[in-house]
Order: structure tokens, then sequence, then C-alpha cells
DNA sequence: TAATAGTTGACTATTTTACTAGGTTATGTG
DNA sequence: CACATAACCTAGTAAAATAGTCAACTATTA
């Protein structure tokens, strides 16, 4: 289990999805501008999110991304699974036979560090970090959130209005 | 907090060094072919853990590493924190005032993501991780331990004679 | 059919990782 | 005192991971 950059924007990705995507799919433009990452790193990310069946990818107009399941259903630790390939985090390869012993040792306490790591981020769900980020928002920001609520309906009213 | 094979060649040295260093200092040397470590890449590591106060080195013969406090005053996180240099995992630096709010929300979030991680790793202690290490030895593989303790002795006694 | 938006692959720059080579300094021992 | 030892320091370097660009292609909807 690695914990990086990389993972971070897969989350901070997938709950922007998870916030944004409930009415339709959510573009990876929108994303990227959003949270400010590059749209083609995006498209990185969500060629693995999808092909880990995270995701789901509406083509056409009007299309995007969308959770492929509840967001009460998808963990932290899946996400990051998902785009931080598994490389082998211990010299000695799966099998615990090394050369004497004693790396071994070492390389279980690893693996169990690991491994309760991924449990700790697997009991993590979207849907709570949803949560937290509605209690955070409401007590921390309710001016700026109006603003926004104000200029993203302004925004939806513009977009209908242009049709 | 990032988790990456760094931290783990960290964990395993310090935790070699905390089980073999209760006599007498111990040579990244000693560390190196154990553990199978490069011997410079050690160097670095020690190097930032004696900075961060985490080991003592003594020169000259007879001189290595020890732990500059007890092994169950030594956190993993602290171990991780001390080599893994603090980059910044988060696009807007420390404040909290990015540009629109939404990026922040996701900050917020990935922050207090991070906290917990690294709050996990603060309650495991070397001493802790050294506990589990004797049991798993003991039980597994006490053959193979007395035979390395034995071709260490041996050594040692060529070492003498051919002075 | 034209615009949209996902999908794919190849390619690039930067940073981090892991390691090498070569020194210098301090110190205990013969 | 000389010498071996081992920390300590500096610079460089190859490989990998990260982050991103570019361009072509495909499915879908209006």
């Amino acid at each position: 289990m690695r914990l990086t950059t990389k993972g971070r924007y897969a989350v901070t990705a997938m709950l922007d999805l998870a916030f944004h995507s409930r009415v339709k799919p959510v573009t990876l433009t929108e994303i990227a501008t959003r949270q400010t990452i590059s749209l083609s790193y995006l498209e990185q990310l969500f060629s693995r999110l999808r092909r880990a069946n995270m995701v789901i990818g509406v083509r056409g107009p009007g299309g995007g991304y969308k959770l492929s399941r509840g967001a009460e259903e998808i963990s932290i630790s899946d996400i990051i699974l998902a785009v931080d390939e598994q490389v082998d985090l211990t010299n000695c390869e799966q099998k615990s036979n090394c050369q004497n012993g004693q790396p071994c040792l070492t390389h279980d306490l690893w693996m169990g560090l690991s491994d309760t790591v991924r449990n700790y981020l697997d009991g993590i769900t979207l849907k709570q970090l949803l949560d937290q980020a509605d209690v955070q928002a409401v007590a921390q920001r309710q001016d700026s959130d109006v603003q926004q609520i104000m200029q993203f309906r302004d925004a939806e009213t513009i977009g209908m209005a242009l049709k």
C-alpha cells in the first residue's frame, strides 16, 4: 500500500465526481478546472478507475463519468489501489523464503503494517468523506458556499437560457 | 504523510538497529548485509535520522549507531517523517485560501485523511514491532536463527584468528 | 452530420529513488 | 604515535515514478 500524491489526485477527483454526478455525468474537463488537475493526467487516472470498475464512462454530448456504485460502497483504498499500480514494496517477492530468514522478519512486519493501513483506508468510504465535507463546508465556509451555490445556479440558468 | 519504499527501508533499518544495538552500537555495514540495503543509501537515510534525533552515531572502531531513546518512544511515523522529506502533498500550500473554495474542500479532506494515517502510525512504536517480531521469529524460524548466530560467531572467531 | 466527450497510445520533462564513488574526520587499539 | 575503523559528507548517476502533452480515433446525441 503506497500513499502518494497520485493517490490523492485520484481520491480528490472521485470525491468531486461523487459530489457532482448525482444528477448527470461529470466531464473530466469540469473536474480538471475545479480541482486544477491536468485533463490528460485525469484521463490516465480515470482509464485505470474505469478498468477497475469504479466509474462508468458515458460518451457523446451530455456524457462524462459517473460512479459505478454508490459512494457508500467505494472505499478510499479501492481508489488508491486502482491507480497506484501494485509494485512490490518488498524485495523478497510474494514468498517468504529469502536468503537468510532475517530479511523475512522485517518483510512480514512491513506486510502487516501495510495491511493495517489498507484495512484502515478500507473502512473509509467516499460517502463518509462527503458527509465530513458537508459538515466542514457548513461550519467553516457558509458565506463562500452560498456565493458558490448562487454562482452555480447562475451558471445553470445561463446554460438553460442559451438553449 | 507519504508511504513509499523509502520509508520501508528506514523502518526496516531502525528495526534491525533496535534489535541488535542493545549491547553495543551497530555499524551500517552490518545492517546493509543483514537487510540487503546499499551501504551508501543507508548512510543517506541515517544522516536524516541522526539530524532528526532518532539515532546517535558513534565514531571510531567499535562505533556504529544506536537509538537515541527507547524503542518504546520511537513511533513509525517519526521514522517515516524523518526520511520522507515533507513535500507538500497539497497544491494549495499551507493556507486554506485557494481560488474558489471548492479545491479547499477536498484539500481539507485530504489533510484530514493524511492526518489520520499519521496519527495511526504515531500509535505504533518500534517496541511494539519488535515484540511482534520476537513472537514470529521464535515461532517460525528458530532453526535458521540459531544457524545465523553460529555463522556470526564463526565469522568473528575467524576474524580474531586472522589478527 | 456535426459537435461532444470518452478512449487510446506514444512521447516528454521533472522529480524521486536507489545506488556508486570518493573523500574527511573522529576515535579506540596495538 | 600510527593505523584501522566507521561515521560523516559531497557529488554524481541510472532507473523509476510522477505529471503532463499531443494527436488520433470512436461512440453518441442533438
